[in-house]
DNA sequence: CAAAAAAATGAATTCAAATTCAAAAAATGA
DNA sequence: TCATTTTTTGAATTTGAATTCATTTTTTTG
């Protein structure tokens, strides 16, 4: 026996994983996942192209990871909103305000929420989160149906016409003819 | 002076252009941009690899083409109810009711409409495409407006909205969880 | 039919990235 | 400090598909 782990270590390993986990959002909110390739995403936080299979299996699961934390972080704003005092209407208004406002800010989540990831894993995924972003919504559909403030109506596709809406209205001013497309 | 290329040839040139089209088409229609790479629409279309590189530049220029002809396929049909008789909130009506129908009954051009192409080529090309979508909408907006129908607006706005919104709902459906994703 | 030109073929090449892995460096505890 | 184990490295390998091109087939016309 002559190799235990240290407390030290320990935290090393966490750094370094979420140093690859930083790395990797910085590329994709730069140039997409297009531009968040293993080698760069090594560079970029420093490590060798190695390191990043030691934390994660596969590409596309890094990315997941990354785009689910982002969109996670957008979830929670947008529910304290939901679950906030005023009208229904009151709340959607809010609610896409702070989305598109952040969006335009830092159009990192944005676009890679937008775009189809190059992956079908990724895919995949993307489009359970975008299925959350229409939950926020459909919570407050619902509710406000409820108290007979909304008209009656499919929340479920209600809730899917407001998250098109903002998002193509987002393309324009955060889409690839904006950006540096290689 | 031994080979003139004679009204016949020039038939099967044109066709043997056509018929990768077609195959491009179906294998997008099926499967996505990512079924349709050039060893499978070869196949598809009945002739070999090389033939493509006769017909078309490269793969994304091929990909361009075959969803611009689709679009404006698409774009003619939406123009005519724009421009047809009716409110323009009918027209509106019409107009989503009709891109619906038709995303549903052949998810073809719906769904590379919808995703990102792999390919930044192709990429710009599907903005510029969706936009045109657009501005039919937009064309009816700012006709309601004038006419007082409509409550003023930002009509570009509105327009992305609407596609945006219809384009979104239809994910669900049409989208790759629903269809075999490799 | 034969020679010349064009068209078509598809195996070989190229290319761009992801992934692996043998070797080097660092950490641990006796 | 040293032997052992883990971590890290990054060059080499693999992979998957686009693209090319030498060769074969087809067409055309004298």
């Amino acid at each position: 026996m002559a190799y235990r782990r240290s407390p030290l270590m320990e935290e090393r390993l966490a750094n370094n994983r979420d140093r690859i986990l930083v790395a990797t959002r910085k590329l994709v909110s730069e140039g997409g996942f297009r531009e968040a390739q293993i080698a760069a995403v090594a560079a970029v936080a420093g490590v060798s192209t190695g390191m990043i299979y030691r934390y994660f299996p596969s590409k596309a699961e890094l990315f997941v990871e990354v785009l689910g934390a982002a969109v996670g972080q957008e979830i929670d704003i947008l529910t304290a909103i939901a679950m906030g005092s005023g009208s229904a209407g009151e709340r959607l208004g809010s609610a896409v305000t702070c989305f598109v406002r952040r969006a335009l800010t830092g159009p990192n989540l944005a676009y890679a929420f937008i775009a189809e990831p190059v992956d079908p894993e990724v895919d995949t995924a993307r489009i359970r989160y975008r299925k959350n972003f229409g939950d926020v919504f459909k919570a407050i559909l619902i509710d406000g149906i409820e108290k007979g403030e909304l008209p009656d109506q499919d929340p479920e596709a209600s809730a899917a016409c407001i998250v098109g809406a903002f998002t193509e209205a987002l393309v324009g001013p955060i889409g690839p003819t904006t950006r540096n497309t290689r």
